[in-house]
RNA sequence: GGGCCGCUAGCUCAGCUGGUAGAGCAGCUGACUCUUAAUCAGCGGGUCGGGGGUUCGAAUCCCUCGCGGCUCACCA
C-alpha cells in the first residue's frame, strides 16, 4: 500500500539525508546498560549533587515520543518496553554530530549514551554524549495528547495502539502473567501440559458450530476444534492422571464484546476426583491468581468491586432460579415453564424441552445478577451430554459453572465414563441434530471405543482465558484482551 | 442477521435550517542551550468512507454500498 502523503515524503527525504551523512537509517544491534524504568528505579533517590559527583554513565535505546528543540539544544523523551526517560542533546557536547540530531523525527528509534543528571525541575535526565541511529520511522504517529482513539484503527493497527496507549501494553503484560501463573500452578500440582489436534475429523466436546477446512493430500474435510475435551479424555484412558491444555479453540459464530472466533481455553482433567474437588481447586487457583496479579482479593470491575475472598457461594441451578424469583412449580413442568417464560418476555421459541426452557430462564433471570464469584451446580442431564449423572438424581449431572461479573468463566463436571450411557447421550444429540439443532454433539465412535477400554472416574474443567483476563484487567470488550481481534479485512 | 450511532488533514475533533472546508497537535521555514501540552513569527496540508440522486449549488438532504462501535439474537 504505497500512499503519497506529504508527511511521509518529508520523512523519506530525511531518511535519504541521513544516508548521505553516512548513517544507516535501519541500524545495527545496540548495547544498552539500562531500560528506562531501571534508571528510574535505580536512581530515584539520588539528588542532583550525588549524580554529579558519581558521574553515572548509561545507555538506553527507544523510540522518540516527544521532542522539544531550542536550536542548539533539545529535550526528548525516549520510550522503551519498560517506560520513558528524558534525554537531553546539546550542541556543545555533541559538536558536529548535532547536525544529525536535527534530522530526528518523533517515532524514530535511537540508542543514546551519556551522563545522568537532574534538571532544574528535578527530572532524571540523560545528557547525551553519543548516540546511534537505529531505525527511521517514515509514518507520523498519532498526536501526543489524545493518542489513538479510533477503535477501528486501534484494533487494525495494534502496533500503533501499543506505542501510544500505555495501558494497552499493561493489559497484555498482565495477560501473559495470568497465563504463566496458571501454567506454573497446574505444573506445581502435578499436571502435564499436552497438545491435542486443532484439526479434527469430528469436532466435539462442546455445543458450537465449527470452521471447516480441507486437507488436500488426505482428501478429507477437517474441522478446527471447538474444544479439546474428547482428546484429553482419551489421554485419561491412556493413563494420564492430571493433564491440561491451554490453547485456542475456534467457533464459527457471531462476534461480540464477549466472543471472538478464536479464543483461548484452558481445559484440565484429574483422574479419581469429582466436581466437588474441582470447585475447591478452582477457588484456590483463582484466589491465588488474583492475589498474585492484584495483591488483594477485592478488585474493581466497572462500577463493581469483585470480592474473591473464599468460600464462594454455591447454589444449584434450580435453587438459584428460585432465589431470583422463578416460581417453584415452573421448574418442574414444561408447559408451565414455557408459559411463565413467555409471560416474562423470554424467547423460548427454539426451546422444545423443559431443560432448554429452564436454561433460557436462567440466562435471563439469574446470570446477569451473578456479579460476585458464584458456583452454580447440578444442571439438567440434557444440557450436559458429557457429564456424569448425580447418583441420587439421575436427571441431573454433577456439573458446575463459575460466574464472575455476570460472565460464565468456568464450566466443569464429573466426567461421564460409562460408554453405554455416553452412547445414549450421543444418540439423543443426533436426534436433536436431526430436529435442526446445528450445535448438537456429533457421534464419535473412536471416543466411545476409548471409553470401552475404561476411563477412570475423573473430573474436568474448562476456563475461558480471555474472559478471565477481562475480569482481571477491568476490560469490557474481548477485543481489548486479544492483540489482533478478528475484523473484516480493510478495503 | 436486526436496530441505533459513527466515518471530515497524519492524529483528535468543529463545521447550525444546503451557499468559497476549519481548529489544536503533528509537519515545513526561521529564532531560541533546563524544556516537559516549551515559546515566538511565518507557511503548507483535504477524493469530507465509495458510488449514485435531488439542487443553480451538497461535508450538510435522499438512495445505495463499504468499514467500525454499541445492542439484540446465537455462543464460551
Amino acid at each position: 500500500m504505497e500512499e503519497i502523503n506529504e508527511l511521509i515524503l518529508q520523512r523519506k527525504k530525511k531518511l535519504e539525508e541521513l544516508r548521505r551523512l553516512g548513517i544507516d537509517p535501519y541500524g545495527r544491534p545496540y548495547e544498552i546498560t539500562h531500560h528506562a524504568s531501571e534508571i528510574h528505579e535505580q536512581f530515584k533517590d539520588w539528588d542532583a549533587e550525588r549524580l554529579e559527583r558519581e558521574n553515572i554513565t548509561c545507555s538506553v535505546a527507544g523510540r522518540i515520543i516527544a521532542w522539544r528543540s531550542f536550536g542548539k539544544a533539545a529535550f526528548s523523551h525516549l520510550q522503551d518496553f519498560t517506560g520513558r526517560i528524558q534525554v537531553y542533546f546539546r550542541k556543545d557536547v555533541l559538536k558536529d554530530k548535532y547536525s544529525i540530531v536535527k534530522k530526528f523525527d518523533i517515532g524514530d528509534i535511537i540508542g543514546v549514551r551519556g551522563k545522568l543528571f537532574r534538571t532544574k525541575t528535578n527530572e532524571l535526565t540523560l545528557l547525551v554524549e553519543d548516540f546511534d541511529f537505529l531505525t527511521k520511522s517514515v509514518r507520523p504517529l498519532p498526536e501526543k495528547w489524545h493518542g489513538l482513539r479510533d477503535v477501528e484503527l486501534r484494533y487494525r493497527q495494534r502496533y500503533v495502539d501499543l506505542i501510544v496507549n500505555p495501558h494497552v501494553k499493561e493489559t497484555f503484560i498482565k495477560r501473559s502473567e495470568i497465563i504463566k501463573f496458571i501454567r506454573d500452578f497446574l505444573e506445581g500440582e502435578g499436571f502435564i501440559e499436552v497438545e491435542t489436534p486443532m484439526m479434527q475429523p469430528i469436532p466435539g466436546g462442546a455445543t458450537a458450530r465449527p470452521f471447516k477446512t480441507h486437507h488436500n493430500a488426505l482428501g478429507i474435510d477437517l474441522y478446527l476444534r471447538i474444544a479439546p475435551e474428547l482428546y484429553l479424555k482419551r489421554l485419561l484412558v491412556g493413563g494420564f492422571e492430571k493433564v491440561f491444555e491451554l490453547n485456542k479453540n475456534f467457533r464459527n459464530e457471531g462476534i461480540s464484546t464477549k466472543h471472538n472466533p478464536e479464543f483461548t481455553m484452558l481445559e484440565f482433567y484429574v483422574a479419581y476426583k469429582d466436581y466437588n474437588f474441582l470447585m475447591d481447586f478452582t477457588e484456590k487457583m483463582l484466589t491465588e491468581l488474583v492475589k498474585k496479579i492484584h495483591g488483594t482479593l477485592k478488585i474493581p470491575y466497572g462500577d463493581e468491586v469483585l470480592d474473591f475472598t473464599p468460600p464462594w457461594k454455591r447454589f444449584s441451578m434450580f435453587e438459584a432460579m428460585k432465589m431470583y424469583g422463578v416460581p417453584e412449580e415452573v421448574i418442574g413442568d414444561y408447559e408451565k415453564a414455557r408459559e411463565w417464560a413467555l409471560k416474562e418476555g423470554i424467547d423460548v421459541k427454539d426451546a422444545f424441552t423443559l431443560a432448554k426452557v429452564l436454561d433460557e430462564i436462567f440466562k435471563e433471570k439469574v446470570e446477569p445478577y451473578l456479579i460476585q464469584p458464584t458456583f452454580v451446580i447440578d444442571y439438567p442431564v440434557e444440557l450436559s451430554p458429557l457429564a456424569k449423572r448425580k447418583k441420587d438424581a439421575p436427571e441431573l449431572v454433577e456439573r458446575f459453572e463459575l460466574f464472575i461479573a455476570a460472565r460464565e468463566i468456568a464450566n466443569a463436571f464429573t466426567e461421564l465414563n460409562d460408554p453405554e450411557d455416553q452412547r445414549q447421550r450421543f444418540m439423543e444429540q443426533m436426534k436433536a441434530r436431526e430436529m435442526g439443532d446445528k450445535e448438537a454433539h456429533l457421534m464419535d465412535e473412536d471416543f466411545l471405543r476409548a471409553l470401552e477400554y475404561g476411563m477412570p472416574p475423573a473430573a474436568g474443567e474448562g476456563i475461558g482465558i480471555d474472559r478471565l483476563v477481562m475480569v482481571l484487567t477491568d476490560s469490557h470488550s474481548i477485543r481489548d484482551v486479544i492483540l489482533f481481534p478478528q475484523l473484516r479485512p480493510e478495503r
